[in-house]
DNA sequence: AGTCTTATCGCAAGGAGCCGCAATAGCGTC
DNA sequence: GACGCTATTGCGGCTCCTTGCGATAAGACT
């Protein structure tokens, strides 16, 4: 089923402005900001408020093609959610951005689930430390 | 030595402002938001700027007697870092806070060390997700 | 105690994100 | 294809937090 259907299934609309948040979500393939996305679609339509794009982020994680992920401190960054499920390492120092597989995070989750019953999303925020190479930088 | 003799031994200075913002975060004990503890001192010393507490926060961070963690999105909770270092469940439907040992999250830092060389916090960000009784709610 | 350096303060302005509201425009229905 | 209902938009305005700047005062030195 195409978005689009998907979309005006649970009873939203497919309105150009959405269309053009999807297809600049598309277009990043990675992460991005809101920011980011506004200033992308205003310069080809300047009178769409960013306002609307914030809003549109937010209705389109309603129905679940959208996520967001919280990045360095007050940094949330989206991505379409069909895009396969990963962690996030960042390094406070230098901003480094790793990936790492759901299945490194998946023991921890399973363990809170067990022993807490509570479903942790640990691709919501990303790990937070020193990377690799401000780490050595800092023993020097 | 005397938290104020560690601030001046860094350079720092030991304002009545910075003293105040330590005592608001003694007090409370457990995790508080800039914005209480801004209000808190403005009680009693209205003259004190919110921008102030802020900076303060930041300040006594860098020095290392001050950390912060993100908790529901975009709410940062402030605590003396001498307390005994823990992590946090928040639910993101009820908003319900489960504080949890850091042994429980310990196994995940060692594995992230290991395979990335990369020194995780994970106290620095609560993991964020649906608790128990939220979940058995939609069940129904 | 007086002087000097400069960290810090209070204030006002800036910027991102959010919200209420009247106008607009999807889209199901006829 | 026109109509009507209402989700959505753009705009103005508001909040929360940050930042720039001139004024203030902590604390080292004499």
């Amino acid at each position: 089923m195409e978005i689009g259907d998907r979309v005006r299934a649970s009873g939203k609309r497919m309105t150009v402005q959405r269309r053009l948040v999807l297809e600049a979500l598309e277009r990043a393939k990675h992460h991005t900001t809101a920011e980011e996305i506004a200033g992308r679609i205003r310069k080809q339509h300047p009178q769409i408020d960013p306002s609307t794009v914030y809003r549109n982020l937010e209705a389109l994680e309603g129905l679940g093609h959208v996520t967001h992920t919280h990045f360095e401190d007050r940094v949330t960054r989206w991505h379409l959610a069909d895009a396969h499920r990963h962690g996030h390492l960042v390094c406070r120092k230098c901003g480094a951005e790793l990936e790492v597989p759901m299945s490194l995070l998946e023991p921890l989750a399973r363990r809170i689930r067990s022993e807490h019953g509570f479903e942790a999303d640990l691709a919501h925020s990303a790990v937070v430390g020193i990377c690799r190479g401000c780490a050595s930088q800092r023993a020097v």
